[in-house]
DNA sequence: ACGTGCTAATGAAACGATTCAAAAGCGCGC
DNA sequence: GCGCGCTTTTGAATCGTTTCATTAGCACGT
């Protein structure tokens, strides 16, 4: 339809200037006089002139893009995340491409090459696994990298991550503050560092509390079947036997726990026993019992990744921060005290 | 650390060849002898060069890029359907950025704008509201561009869309083969085509089906707790009146309505009600009765929609298609006829 | 008429990779 | 020693934008 591609120059000819004055008029509108300004405004719409990123760039050396690896754009927590740093960035002029590395290196390889010959001003990365000498090589070429959900033992960039630990403690604390004494913390084979940092935090809010006792179930997996199984072992347990408090180191865990419990044996939640689950997913608000959780603060640590990436493309020489956020409890009707009988 | 940014001009010096063959080196190595090819490849590695992807898209005029504008990221449909797109981009050496508007027309806009000036090579856009103008500007420019999710009535671009009217009638169906006959519809104010689109195809199901009769009852939205609304108020109904069969428009609503029955009044499912859901979200597996759903051929569509963005941009010249997917049954614990007992 | 002090507009140079016509290098037969 | 055919290498031109030193244009005071 159209001539194949619009440049600058064919503006310029159009409205009868040089290309340096279109240029000014897109960049510098102030220093163009308003009539020029107008003519060359129109021949831009007239023309359906866009401006060629590429070219552009080029000659600026940088682009106004910020490129974010996340592992897992179904993830919740990522989606979130990946919103919540668009925002950020929109407000200061830039645009945020996400990667989905699907837990993948090689994908997640694939995006930082992408990234890199792109010129994006700086990556957030959610790395697979270890990225220390992928990150050591790009930094070394002058590209600001900032980590996310992971912090950098090294200090070799600036991270943003959650106090799992943290996490662990408040969930146990908020039991026991329930007036909940047999706890039970139900996890997977910690394979993960942050299940193993939940319990470690579980482990510290028992051992303040004389009289409370903690027991470690382990899970075949983080899910929603693996929980109910779980459920459905500590539900046939002798009454005495009961613990009635419960943390699972995940909301998809509990969720299971949850059906079992109340399905298999008809215990009630939160009289009998008392739930708490982590990472707060959307269902748990829904669930036949409002699940209690933990939640990350997603949208603050989406926003911080940005801000601490501006930082540094901004001043390269400016100190690494590893900032690392507490979680935030969420209660909910699963570990409601109020409507409990005393004693 | 290192002098700002590599050059392929820097590559020659250092390797004592000309800038040509460096180039040659990168894009066809064959033509490079293998000594030199070795020398240049040894000067690549040590100043730790990466190609300058705006100097080469300006040059070639076309980037190797494909922009995904998607409505939601969190949600599991166009997660995956994104998962799938950038596999098979990847198979054909494209890679896929995404975007993601969270069904606002600004965010939509502005990453309309960003990919455009990035020339990316096409765009696949699930579209906010009515995208039409703007994408007849794309076309007019010579931008590819294929419609997901959404069939585009005027044809002016091809489209990768579900039949939800099939995925209607298929749901309804699945219940009137299990024997049922007194079913409910439970959608929301249907606002959305789609759900419309689903009660006409439980409308045809029925009308088939002598005997049968159809129900519609609207839930204030589509969630699980308006979903438990509905279902308690199912659940009280006097047991002449109760429904046999039920179909939400989502599986949210379904969720729902399955813990009100469950527990309310501790109906059976599927021995005194038969659920099914739409969608066919994570969840619905792990539901304390698995729920039967309808599930949109997510991977197939990501992979259709890129296939045919890059016929479009192999030959422009090709008719445009609109590809309609029929959606897939999944049959679960919630529906299974065999255990019921007869009569 | 001429210089001064503005603002506005100009256009060549630069960014870094790719392309391609031309040159260089080489082996070989006469 | 020379020309021929072949492969390998060269380097200037190109893409579209931004930058910036210059030039143009204009009003005003002397």
């Amino acid at each position: 339809m159209e001539s194949r591609t619009v440049s600058i120059k064919d503006v310029a000819d159009r409205a009868g200037v040089a290309v340096g004055t279109v240029s000014n008029v897109l960049n510098h509108p102030a220093r163009v006089s308003a009539a020029t300004r107008e003519r060359v405004q129109g021949a831009i719409d007239e023309l359906g002139f866009v401006r060629n990123d590429a070219a552009r760039q080029l000659r600026a050396g940088q682009s106004r893009t910020i490129g974010l690896i996340v592992l897992d754009v179904g993830n919740p927590f990522f989606s979130s995340l990946a919103r919540a740093a668009e925002d950020c960035a929109a407000e200061n002029g830039s645009t945020v491409v996400l990667g989905d590395s699907g837990q993948d290196a090689g994908r997640e390889a694939r995006y930082i090459d992408v990234f890199e010959q792109q010129r994006v001003q700086g990556m957030l990365i959610s790395p697979v696994g270890d990225v220390g000498p992928r990150v050591e090589a790009l930094r070394s070429r002058g590209m600001p990298v900032v980590l996310v959900d992971r912090t950098d033992t090294q200090r070799r960039c600036s991270s943003v991550s959650v106090d799992d630990v943290a996490g662990g403690y408040m969930a146990v604390r908020h039991l026991l503050e329930a007036g909940r004494r047999r706890i039970v913390f139900v996890g997977a084979r910690a394979d993960y560092r942050q299940v193993a940092d939940r319990l470690t935090g579980a482990r510290q809010a028992v051992e303040e509390h004389d009289g409370a006792v903690l027991e470690v179930v382990e899970a075949e997996a983080m899910t929603v079947l693996a929980g109910r199984d779980v459920g459905g072992e500590i539900a046939q347990r002798r009454t005495g036997e009961l613990p009635d408090g419960i943390f699972c180191a995940n909301d998809l865990l509990a969720i299971g726990v949850m059906q079992a419990v109340l399905l298999i044996r008809g215990l009630r939640i939160p009289e009998d026993i008392a739930l708490i689950g982590y990472d707060d997913i959307d269902f748990s608000a829904s669930a036949v019992v409002p699940l209690s959780s933990v939640r990350k603060p997603t949208t603050l640590m989406g926003r911080t990744a940005v801000e601490l990436l501006l930082e540094e493309i901004e001043g390269p020489a400016s100190r690494r921060r590893q900032v690392i956020f507490d979680p935030e409890l969420v209660e909910r009707g699963s570990t409601q005290a109020a409507v409990r009988a005393a004693g």
